[in-house]
DNA sequence: AGTATATGTTCCGCGTTTGGACAAATTCAT
DNA sequence: ATGAATTTGTCCAAACGCGGAACATATACT
């Protein structure tokens, strides 16, 4: 039961129902290609002659095309194939991150079309700019055959206000109102979204192809890594919140007299769970970006510890372990204040989930008010997907497919 | 950016614009009113046709009538104003607590009709439901003047499917899985909709017809009582969560070696802020329900903690600055997690808010990760509003004035 | 070759918005 | 008092899109 907002709304005209009808037919195909106009036309409940002239648009618009002739499971003419058309068209999703910065370039479906290659940041933002659009020039030259580029996709690790294109804070970089999106645009002649890394991960679960397990319920992505962010998904949305910076879950406290957090607060979730403070806690040391570890200690990774932990290394595995009941304590807070139908964890972490998991469940379940809360279904998003990529994709691919703005 | 759900769309058809609009209309003539059919025309950017049209069709339906002829302030006809058709008809909300159940009648635009009645609250559900029933036949029966009675809205502090019309846990009754809605339903003759009372008070603010302050952005109501509860507010709904749970950020921890909650987990931050917990931390004993006080504190309330810190009771005071830096604490981490425009804040605490305000927003500003964050308005709701009640009425009024289901 | 069946197109009816015209009602100026 | 100006509310034709059915096309089975 949703309110209409009496200073907000949108008036149906006469184009209203076939914006909506022709959207969802586009969805459909997005989800269902190779489909039929038969089969659109029943999964749509309407008339075959409705979905035909739907169809007729969208392949007028090009934003779909005719592939081959199917063939017929029974007797009749034999259906032709609809799909998304995404040829010629490529879209670039880059994610920024402290250390690195990666690229890929997918089709508009989202399907990875050549390597993701990376870059040390720089974390000069003009510097970075510069080097980003040189890059990116250069993978589009590269790949001549892939055509034309619809726009570039940035996840960036900090606040960001997406429809002024400004970095707002970035902790991780150190930038503070940095506008990232005209600069960058500018020098590509392409139009380009930013996004922060966290709701770019929620984004890319929600218009991943191959699951729909998305499809319905709230889902909270959480991805732990140096620092942890969180996008929320509310009816098929990233939730914003009033100034972009809704899903800080990360800073939400454990105990408010625990650790000290890069905030500045202390007890932060994060605080427990982040590859620092995992690694702090194995070292014995406090581990943070700005103080230089000793020459023993400095290239020591999450992976590592968790290689070790996984050779027998007691040590390592309390490390791991007291992360995982972290992370368990930490995710009941999401599903006591959010009750998602989902929650997908990424990050170095899930490489050790086949060991940590008991251990994650158990502690959620220690802290959540009911059985089915404490049984939330839990996906780990392994780094192959590389979440924050797709999703950076997705800030360019998805607005085509969108609902329509209504009532 | 809205993803349409492949598995649960809706298509437009021939009558959707129409129904959009006039839902539109029937919003705008419910805040504006009285208003004639030019100006709704004009809100609403349609020719006054259209407008015309919708309003017969709300006017055949009884939702709203032509009253007074208006007067006009320059030339030309004068306008027939439209109002909400609230005559001779009305709604019960019903809030029911752990030591008292409160009834209200108000009209369908939740205006109060007569008084707040309220009677001692028998924790046997079937002894419950046969006295509320008798009582509500009985205002109903008194107040002959306000017409027939379209439904009872019921706030109950517990787990609740308004689905399925059942209690799944109320902790405060003892209730497990019981349903309320049917048989009180069959006792009354009359429609009956259960709500948690934290999602109560949430929409109490989102349908109130005074202010508009709710229109935009997202909300958190905070119920701070025996117990705290709280409603998420998320374009213009009530985010319910997978098994209806959403919201319980009174058990999200402020340390997790903190105090004993009433849930079994430790640290909560109810454990820290209810009113259980305030007085607690004064009387230097653990008070709760369940554990009978000594004769001198056992009459001692949370209203009697604050009339003495303001008449300088030291160690009321300090009891009260206490909870009341917890409380801000708390709010720090629902403005990271979802970052609302607006919060807020009812229960017996709130006649404290002059008191207590500073330390509420310091200890806010403390914990949230920008100072937008810590900024975030906090609207109080005195007792006098009934959120609960407000809440339980706008569940059976509300339904009529809902946006239409729509792609 | 004929029949059955499925796909895709075309056509008309109906509901709704769009835009304009018109009558009714009211105030202001003469 | 009378006419012009202005505003409200109604009405009508046009445009647009869904609803439903008829029709042509294509394929498989007998």
């Amino acid at each position: 039961m949703r309110k209409i907002n009496p200073h907000d709304f949108k008036v149906a005209h006469r184009g209203t129902s076939r914006e909506i009808n022709r959207q969802i037919a586009l969805n459909l195909i997005r989800t269902h290609q190779p489909i039929s106009r038969a089969d659109l036309a029943r999964l749509m409940n309407v008339r075959r002659g409705v979905a035909s002239l739907l169809v007729s648009e969208l392949l007028s618009e090009s934003l779909i095309f005719e592939g081959a002739v199917g063939e017929s499971v029974g007797r009749g003419r034999r259906p032709t194939f609809l799909f998304i058309d995404s040829r010629q068209r490529c879209v670039v999703g880059v994610d920024i991150r402290a250390t690195r910065t990666y690229i890929l370039v997918t089709d508009l479906m989202g399907r990875q079309l050549g390597v993701v290659s990376s870059f040390q940041t720089n974390r000069n933002e003009d510097v970075l700019i510069q080097e980003l659009a040189r890059r990116v020039k250069q993978i589009l030259g590269d790949y001549k055959e892939i055509g034309a580029c619809e726009g570039v996709g940035v996840s960036v690790p900090g606040m960001v206000d997406p429809a002024s294109g400004r970095v707002l804070h970035a902790p991780t970089l150190a930038w503070h109102d940095v506008n990232l999106r005209d600069p960058l645009s500018v020098a590509l002649g392409i139009p380009v979204q930013i996004e922060n890394s966290g709701k770019a991960c929620a984004l890319a679960q929600l218009w991943a192809t191959r699951s729909d397990v998305v499809a319905s319920g709230n889902s909270v992505f959480v991805s732990v890594s140096d620092g942890v962010g969180t996008g929320i998904l509310v009816n098929g949305e990233v939730l914003r919140g009033r100034h972009n910076t809704a899903g800080e879950f990360g800073h939400v406290p454990l105990s408010i007299d625990g650790p000290k957090c890069s905030c500045g607060a202390t007890g932060c979730w994060e605080a427990y769970i982040s590859n620092l403070a995992t690694l702090s806690r194995y070292l014995g040391q406090n581990v943070s970006e700005q103080r230089p570890r000793d020459t023993e200690t400095a290239n020591f990774t999450i992976e590592d510890l968790i290689a070790r932990a996984r050779a027998g290394d007691a040590k390592a595995l309390a490390a791991i372990n007291s992360t995982a009941r972290y992370l368990g304590l930490g995710l009941a807070s999401i599903v006591n204040a959010l009750d998602p139908a989902r929650i997908f964890i990424g990050g170095e972490i899930t490489t050790a989930w086949s060991l940590i998991e008991p251990i994650v469940r158990s502690a959620l379940r220690e802290r959540t008010l009911t059985e089915f809360g404490g049984a939330t279904e839990i996906h780990v998003v392994p780094a192959e997907d590389h979440p924050r990529l797709r999703g950076a994709v997705a800030l360019v691919a998805a607005p085509a497919f969108a609902a329509p703005m209504v009532a």
